[in-house]
DNA sequence: CGTTAAGCGAGACGGTACGTCGTGTCTTTGT
DNA sequence: ACAAAGACACGACGTACCGTCTCGCTTAACG
């Protein structure tokens, strides 16, 4: 966010430039709503986030929003993201542990607010295609490039066989969170996550 | 559905025997109902499916919806359940031979309407405590527990070793399913569906 | 009613003979209806008066209401009618005496359950023309014809003189009850009324 | 109406003046829907005024009605007092010239769409006492108020003797006309509004 | 140092779906 | 036939959000 004019974009690494005219926009109500969001959904889910309560709740108008997020799904598009931190991978020398960092981030992901926020993003990615690429491009690509990498060290190490499917592999171990997290049939645990990697491994070592 | 009263539950594997009092209800307008949803959730998604389209659609009157479904995520649930069939395993005689089956079974289910219906059903589920549980002990339990068993035969069987997380197994194996048909972020596809049976194996197999 | 086909006629002094075909009618249910309509009206208003609770109050079904009246107007009307009694008039040898006992009659009238149910029958009034008919000439037309004669005897005797409005003069014997009726600024009270008729007649009396 | 938040006073004298903040009201809304009202009345009585239609009608939002007026009742009893004026009266030295002026109003008054609304508003009234009271105190009373001086100043001048019953004598030259207008069983004519007058004259002359 | 462009708050606005309720009719089985 | 129960079509109600808009006021940087 922060642009000059609305984006569809969820994160932002560098500070757009904007005009120097007219008032300055208050920095602080950004962090105010994204946190009053994360509240709200943590205690109400989804369906409890609504524009005119995230605004009286930090006392703001509701054009102080708007001004920043073009809709409620962009809104709680980012907030999930930002709060969850875009940032996997890492590189630990080993595909174990490189995994093992993957799936942590993932534990840790839904444990807060995402857990309560992720069925109404994924309903509304069905009705909205540019967040649903905008939730794909910068969210999910960014983890699933990292782990794809570290699948490409470990099969240059000769750790691990070549010649499976990639993406498969990578839906197999993470997957499991998003599901459990959708219908709650099971807990996330981290002994769950332990296993998953675990399980990984045997599908992908070397025959 | 098609108790006297509305109820929660979304199957009924038995007509339950309704008073014979009063005018029957007109059987035909369940179907009606059920089809149109399934229609227009395949053409307008979720989002497009309002209690009175359908009931126009069909030259009926609200209350006829009303009267069965307590409403319109009951309804949209019961229709996409109805649609994909409740039905799963099999006992083929080899837990390949029974994973497959499964497998197929979603790789129809997720080329219908279903697909359509899942991102909202899934955020309904979120907000409506009921409608969550019915999904779960009705749609998915079944299908688990069927699998459950197959991989039960195996090990009775001796084709696979004992000891690993069967839940953890089953989400590996449908989990990149609902994963991508929520993100859309790879196909699903006969081959996919193919990789993952082999994949599990892979894990569950004697050492 | 107690017609062998509905009818519009509020008042039926003689019962009409019905085929003696089939089951024969329930006449304990036509009294259970009117009771029932009348304390509902009394505790609740006409808008308490639902078909399906009164129903539901005397453990019948609708369907042997409406066989009996044509709609819930005409229920409400006749109830109202059948308690308030129909007769009017008396000759009591003196005008002041004939229009007491009219006085009288409304007086009790409006301290029953007609005061409840006169603002919503006169609402239905205005949109059933033939419900407006029945309780103007089966209701109204009688009292005001013996009002009428009542005048015409006090002529006759010299004991009033002639060419006065005599409908007027009704009206304002007996409009200011159905107006404190309907808008409840000033009570309906025995003195209220002596003063109406002791009114009445110094407009009439001889100059 | 046109208050800060929804009021149930019907009408005001003073413009309350309202919060500076906001988007001001569009005036024209007010006199749109109001002037809507009274067409459909006019044409269609009490039971065709609906919310949706209004709205359709002056191609405006539902909402827009329901932030001014609380419920259906609330909005034709004003358009109805808004049309009538509530403003009788007038001074005219005399008291039969008083009384011509107040029932030359009320003739005017039932000629117009109050006649189609009244029923309808009359019914209301028993089922809301707020609006009961409104209409009484913000209307009735104003008209009476007015014709109670207007006896006053005759008594006064010594035009007519003291000691009648001041509210009856009210009732006895307004009544009929309400009467006539519900029930419709004579007609409200200038001829009628005269001899009222003329009688109640007669009725608090000296003797 | 005033102009000016933008931010900000409040709230009106047009839309759309929801689920409820009441009406009067129709259709069964049972009496 | 009537009785009881309840399904059916219809349509209004009032509520809740959405995202846009329009005010008056405030706040800096620019000129």
């Amino acid at each position: 966010m922060r642009t000059g004019s609305k984006s569809v974009n969820l994160l932002e690494s560098v500070r757009l430039p904007r005009s120097r005219l007219g008032r300055p926009r208050d920095e602080r109500i950004d962090t105010e709503v994204v946190s009053a969001v994360l509240e709200v959904l943590k205690r109400g889910g989804y369906r409890a986030v609504t524009i005119d309560r995230i605004a009286r709740r930090i006392q703001r108008g509701r054009s102080s929003i708007y001004r920043r997020w073009p809709s409620k799904r962009h809104l709680v598009a980012y907030s999930v993201v930002s709060e969850m931190g875009a940032t996997p991978a890492a590189d630990t020398g080993a595909l174990r542990g490189d995994l093992e960092a993957v799936v942590g981030t993932l534990l840790r992901a839904f444990a807060g607010p995402l857990r309560q926020a992720l069925p109404g993003l994924v309903a509304d990615m069905a009705n909205d295609t540019s967040l649903r690429e905008a939730i794909r491009t910068e969210v999910l690509a960014t983890r699933r490039r990292s782990m794809r990498q570290a699948l490409g060290r470990a099969v240059d190490r000769g750790e691990i066989r070549r010649g499976f499917d990639v993406e498969l592999i990578l839906d197999m171990l993470t997957g499991p969170f998003y599901y459990r997290a959708l219908f709650g049939h099971a807990p996330i645990s981290r002994r769950m996550a332990r296993e998953a990697v675990e399980y990984v491994l045997r599908v992908v070592k070397r025959p």
